[in-house]
DNA sequence: GTTCACAAAGTAACCGGTTACACGCGCCAA
DNA sequence: TTGGCGCGTGTAACCGGTTACTTTGTGAAC
């Protein structure tokens, strides 16, 4: 590998002069410049970034951490930050905390001296322990995950609010019974949904115990809730959804006993995946811009770089937009859908 | 940040004693070794990677540089990477070369003296320029690029063969005129997929002239060729399009012309694309496990970092599996289907 | 009691850059 | 002529670790 020194030496030059030729300061002359570029070019330099870092104490790179995710979600957030890391001239090194809480601070001890700062995502890591692996000197954005006692900016998508507009919505429709099918216990976003539903209910509706099925994100999941609700003969005239993928497992299941969506039972989900549009009808959800979990969350850790002080008060919050299509179709009138008892007849 | 200087003066030991104490060696007492990591413990060391990799002369990180993707090809391949990377502790840095050939070499440039290893996926640039951006003495594994001349390991989808599969079975499920919708023309894996559809009509079919019809593995694209199929009446009892994404425009667009998917003409496409069997009837395909491109490909590199020398003679090619769903369904009879004509009843 | 072997620990060079400081030189004002 | 200034360049310290080489100290062998 060619270094810094043989191109000093082919230029007849000073490492000094040559690293300051090269990186363009202003104190070289014209002829000096030029010989110490031809040498550059001549050898092949690239100059090593894990040495110049050493000595600038910047890598321009910022350390990605995310737990186990799956398709869209997780391309879609990186984009968001390739996008503005990108314009920096910023690198993004990944670190995966693969579920476990343990691995999580190895991930993050792993990014000393790899990084200039850290955008986290801990979905499943308590606020206390995570406080204990974060290294306070180096500048962090948390990424859906409300700080709470930390103190660190984040960016988080609200939840509850799209929960709640999307009950309202549905009920707005002419739905008298709204059921919800509710994601994993432990999941902060799946719980926030769950509040923005009951809220709405009993605000709403005037309904104080709304019907939950439990779920867990799963298409099958959805399934087992629609199996639920028709054998139970439950009286529903609309099932929201913590996630468009138990929507699409419903959807499946109500279809193979028979009930129909949306003449006998409107279907509401959330996430607004690739899927949704492409079924038939299309399935109404809360759109989440998870592109711009990260570019926000990136920009606020350019911020954070630039020496600005962020705190929790700094965090972003981004509101979901409502996509209405087929599942909730048509223009029913009030309290006239038939419900899925009506349309259920088991094998 | 406390550095290795630190914790030797607070165990009363050398920097020497305390790396090595913390690296594990073996030649350094009991005691002396506790003292260190308790030192270690007290200040909340943790060892600079940035420095240790420089006289390590090993990052312990792999540089992944794909184009722009989206969705979930991109995910399913970093995530086959990281499987593979995460279980020999190595590390991902991400870079994006954005379509053009010039961000490309600076991205590989970027990578000098931050990565062991380069795993690329460079669809756009030709073979020639790359071989100037790479570094000779970088270990190196293309992604489903077919190395050429420049004699380095790759993995590849053998596309060539997966489109002659597909021809044959519909060839075998009675079709008798099958029509092809083809890729972008400077698109390797379209052109690949497209000789494998023109040589298995020659062959099984003893069809010399097949028809083909341009596209660009955009949706618009498949629909744009439902309506050529639809108004040129042409003779066609199946479509085989050179990705999903166009059967599932061309399959819309069928539909809205009155054309029936299996009936009146059976459908296929290629890559398995998480839609594919969301729709009614599901979609026949061609199924790339892309997740084994990255993994196979970060395996390539991991023998390669190990001291193998490998060339492109140790080139891996994955071979698609054939997924029959609904839209080359039924058990027609030889002949029977009623082709494009039969169906379509322009507005 | 001296010699030798060997283990534990220390000293300092080194990885490949950056940069504070020193140096030499030409130019101008005093 | 001399002192001062500024510019271009070189010398060497430094970033934070690792490790070759050296030193010190201990016990066994003669």
């Amino acid at each position: 590998m060619t270094t810094l020194r043989d191109v000093a030496r082919e230029a007849g030059v000073s490492v000094a002069t040559a690293s300051r030729a090269i990186n363009g300061h202003s104190n070289v002359t014209g002829p000096t410049r030029d010989a110490v570029l031809a040498a550059v070019k001549k050898l092949n330099f690239v100059p090593h970034s894990g040495a110049r870092s050493l000595t600038r104490k910047k890598t321009d790179t910022v350390g990605v951490i995310l737990p186990d995710l799956f398709g869209e979600f997780f391309s879609e957030i990186i984009r968001g930050i390739d996008l503005v890391a990108h314009e920096s001239g910023m690198h993004l090194l990944l670190g995966n905390m693969h579920g476990s809480t343990h691995e999580t601070a190895a991930a993050i001890a792993a990014m000393r001296g790899r990084v200039d700062g850290l955008l986290v995502m801990p979905p499943d890591v308590k606020p206390e322990l995570l406080a204990g692996y974060l290294d306070p000197a180096l500048p962090t954005v948390l990424l859906n995950y409300d700080a709470g006692p930390l103190d660190l900016p984040f960016v988080a998508v609200d939840n509850y609010r799209g929960a709640y507009a999307m009950t309202e919505a549905l009920l707005e429709r002419g739905a008298r019974q709204v059921i919800h099918i509710a994601g994993p216990k432990h999941n902060r976003d799946a719980r926030d949904r769950q509040r923005g539903f009951v809220d709405a209910m009993a605000k709403v509706a005037k309904e104080r115990n709304p019907v939950i099925l439990p779920g867990d994100f799963s298409e099958e999941s959805g399934e087992e809730a629609a199996r639920l609700l028709v054998q139970g003969q439950l009286p529903a005239d609309a099932v929201f959804a913590a996630n468009d993928q138990m929507a699409v497992g419903l959807i499946a299941e109500l279809a193979r006993a028979g009930v129909s969506v949306p003449r006998d039972v409107m279907v509401a989900g959330f996430d607004d995946i690739p899927l949704a549009r492409h079924l038939s009808p299309g399935l109404t959800t809360m759109q989440v811009n998870i592109d711009r979990l990260g570019s926000t969350g990136m920009m606020l850790l350019l911020r954070l770089l630039r020496g600005d002080t962020l705190g929790a008060a700094s965090a972003t919050i981004l509101n979901p937009d409502l996509i209405a299509r087929g599942t909730t179709g048509g223009a029913a009138a009030d309290g006239a859908r038939a419900g899925i008892a009506a349309g259920a007849s088991p094998p």
